[in-house]
DNA sequence: AGCCTACCTTCCACCCTTGACAGGTCAACG
DNA sequence: CGTTGACCTGTCAAGGGTGGAAGGTAGGCT
C-alpha cells in the first residue's frame, strides 16, 4: 500500500520514467521500503489510470516519463499528514530468538555471536554510504540522512543487544550447573 | 515462510490446538510475528499433511491436539541451525521520513513528536508485560525476555532518534533564516 | 430449561510481494 | 558493419498475509 507513495514521492521531486526509479530505489530508498521493477512498473500504470500521475514525455526507447498531478500531490500530502504509519514488526531474528531454548547454550550463543558480527557489519555499509548522501544536493538527501542515522543507530543497538543477551545465555548456564 | 516454524516452535513446548495457538500468538508472540487464526488453522493443516504434525488428541468441540513430530522437531532445528534468517527492514515511517521535506518544518517536527511519544508509549506498554513472563515458567519464556529486552531498547532509541531528528530540522531551520 | 458466552474450526476473496520471463531499442566501440 | 551492453517496458504464476464471514458445540449461570 505504500508503494504508490514512494513512487509518487520519488517523482514529486522530479519527473523520472520506471528505470529511473529503479535506480533510485536501489540507490537510497532499498534500505526502508525494497521493491521490485514489476512492482515499479505496475504501481506507474495504476497511479496513471488513476490520474496521479501522468505521462510528462517519450524518449528513444518507448522510455515514459512520469511526471505527479495535483491529485498526485494531493493524494502524498494527505498521506503524510492525515494517516498514520503502519507499524508491522515483523522480525524472523526475534522470532527464532524465542526458541534458541531448543538449542544448546553453545549454539545459542553462537547464534547471537553472527547476529552481533552481522549488526557490525550493516553499520560499515551503512557508514560508507554517508558520503554518498550530499548535504545539499537535494530535499530527499536532507532528510535521508535522517533515515540513514536511524540505521546507525539500529545496527549499533542490534550488535550491543546479542551481545548482551549472549552474556545472559552464558549466566543463566553457569547459574544451573 | 515462518509461521509454520513459529507453530512449530510452539508446539514442540506441549502440545495445542488451533485455538490455543492463536492465544499464545497474542500473548507473547504477536509481537515480533503476528499471526491471523486463518494463518494459524491453515498451516496447522498444511504441517500436519506434510508429517511435521499429528492430531494428538482430540476433544470436545470438535477440537483438535496437534503435537510435534520427529520430523517436525528435525526441521524445527534445521531451521534454527542452517538457515540465515531473512532481513527485511521495511519501515513505512522511515520512508516519510525521506519525503519529510515536502511539509514545513512544523509539520515535520509535529509528525517526529508523534513518532517519540508513540516509541514511550511502547516502551510503557513492553514495561507492562515485563512481570507477566515469569522467569522459572518454561524456557519460551526465558528468551523471551531477551526478545522483549531487545524491544524496551527498541522503543527507547525510536524516542531518542525522533528527539534528535526534530532537532536536526529545527537546526536547519534556524541556519536557513 | 434456556440462554449466553467462550470455545473451535474452516473457507474465501483480495492485495502485495517475489522472481522469472519476454521482448525490444539505442549508442558506442572495434 | 556487427556485436555488445546498457537502456527500457511489460506480463505471469505462485505464495504469503489480511480481513471477514460462516457455522457449530460445550459449559455455566439464572
Amino acid at each position: 500500500m505504500s508503494l504508490r507513495h514512494a513512487v509518487l514521492g520519488l517523482l514529486s521531486e522530479h519527473p523520472a520514467s520506471g528505470y529511473d526509479l529503479m535506480k533510485l530505489f536501489e540507490s537510497s530508498l532499498s534500505n526502508v521500503w525494497p521493491a521490485t521493477q514489476s512492482q515499479v512498473y505496475g504501481e506507474l500504470g495504476k497511479l496513471s489510470a488513476a490520474g496521479l500521475l501522468t505521462v510528462s514525455a517519450e524518449g528513444p526507447r518507448g522510455r515514459k516519463e512520469y511526471a505527479v498531478t495535483a491529485a498526485g500531490r494531493a493524494e502524498l500530502r494527505h498521506w503524510l499528514v492525515e494517516t498514520e504509519p503502519e507499524r508491522v514488526r515483523r522480525s524472523e531474528t526475534l522470532l527464532r530468538v524465542f526458541f534458541l531454548g531448543l538449542l544448546t547454550p553453545d549454539e545459542a550463543t553462537a547464534f547471537l555471536a553472527v547476529e552481533a558480527t552481522r549488526a557490525a557489519q550493516e553499520a560499515a555499509a551503512l557508514r560508507e554510504l554517508e558520503p554518498t548522501v550530499d548535504p545539499g544536493a537535494n530535499a530527499l538527501s536532507v532528510h535521508g540522512r535522517l533515515a540513514l542515522e536511524y540505521g546507525l543507530r539500529l545496527a549499533a543497538l542490534q550488535e550491543e543487544w546479542a551481545r548482551w543477551a549472549a552474556g545472559q545465555i552464558a549466566a543463566a548456564q553457569e547459574a544451573a550447573s
